[in-house]
DNA sequence: TACCGTATTATGTATAGACATAATAACTGT
DNA sequence: ACAGTTATTATGTCTATACATAATACGGTA
């Protein structure tokens, strides 16, 4: 006599909609006949499905009910890792270079500007260009740069944050061309970033993978 | 003398966090002392740090207790739409043409490959070529493809999938360097996805777009 | 018919209590 | 000192109940 648990209601859910015996737009039983039906509390159905709603699968409204979602939206969760960490997961040696180092303004706030390549087995990685608010950058030590690259730094010492992430691709410039060492194919990957305490733009990224490089995840 | 929400406790949490009362890596109190302080029950406070968890601001272990996330894994979250929706949230007019369509084999299975041009206020949008599991586009009419594309088909009748899905840079070929009217600039952004249903590979796309489209999210 | 207030409904959330479980610490006898 | 057992601890989950809230349906009145 085992007791449903909430994972039991997502499979149990899961399959009928695969199962078709509830098509995108249906309207699937409320929760309180839910709970009925498979013998348990209506707070474990609720958590169940709060989950799946979550997750794209299920639309719900108060009043309206929960019906199986007709465009499921499909959401793709990447994991951002730092790039050391990248590179380590692959059973790769982590380095990194910085190429330059200058003082900036950024809408008007000042900064620092660097420019680092990453290195996996000593082999070009990713090329990194960053702004740093000064702010920030002012517990950043000399000493540290050389040890850390400032993005470790960063996500050691600003905790939260929010941003905005995008992907593109650009044609390589003479500098990265030379720094991956790229003839004919010169598609990089690049990533922008920008990182904001509390309205404050704290840091913005623009890192670039060379041709080949991708990002992966399951849906 | 109002109630504590769990979005309160996890506003609480975030400042403290963000103050460095708590720094990364941090044990913060257990959910019962936090229920005490805080004055609410610990079942809502187990979801406020739940959720926390969930999007890798906190690590949780039994026994051992929650702490700060040293290394927060950034977790971007991309919604993924079908290609009609992202190009009519735009305010823009949707239309495609398939430009060839026929029988091949992909790891042994009978499929079909088609290739699709999406277009917005009728410029090319994206490139999109496909393979579709034969036992699955047989249920596919020829009538469907005039009014309806592929993936928008798919989604609506097959519910529920798992996949990967990719992201990289690649140097637009011939047929696409037409197709967008490149001239110079030519990287483009390619999306690879493949669905399965439970096991078998129902459908493979690549989807090429010109060079300048992002793919943006908010973390 | 058009409008507006009220009733109804399904989800959303908070609570107190209970038991489950993983991980660690403390204890035991050899 | 060691291995094996037991106790402790913090999180993980389920339950039953209560009330909140958004969205709709249902009335009645003009």
């Amino acid at each position: 006599m085992n007791r449903v648990t909430y994972q039991d209601i997502q499979r149990d859910v899961l399959d009928r909609i695969k199962s078709r015996e509830w098509e995108p737009g249906d309207l699937i039983p409320n929760e309180e006949t839910l709970a009925d039906t498979l013998g348990c509390a209506r707070a474990t159905v609720n958590r169940a499905l709060r989950e799946l709603a979550q997750a794209g699968i299920i639309d719900r409204k108060r009043k309206g009910g929960t019906r199986v979602s007709i465009s499921p939206i499909r959401k793709a969760l990447f994991d951002i890792p730092i790039i050391r960490k990248e590179i380590e997961n692959k059973g790769n040696k982590y380095s990194f270079e910085i190429l330059s180092e200058k003082k900036t303004r950024l809408n008007k706030i000042d900064g620092l500007s660097v420019e680092t390549i990453h290195k996996s087995n000593d082999f070009p990685y990713a090329f990194e260009q960053r702004w740093v608010s000064l702010k920030i950058a002012s517990g950043l030590k000399k000493l540290d740069l050389k040890t850390i690259s400032i993005n470790e730094w960063l996500v050691a010492n600003i905790p939260i944050s929010t941003g905005t992430i995008s992907f593109c691709a650009e044609s390589a410039s003479e500098k990265e061309r030379k720094l991956f060492n790229i003839s004919s194919n010169n598609a990089l990957l690049i990533v922008n970033r920008e990182t904001f305490i509390t309205e404050d733009l704290v840091t913005k990224v623009r890192l670039s993978y060379p041709p080949g490089h991708k990002i992966k995840t399951i849906l």
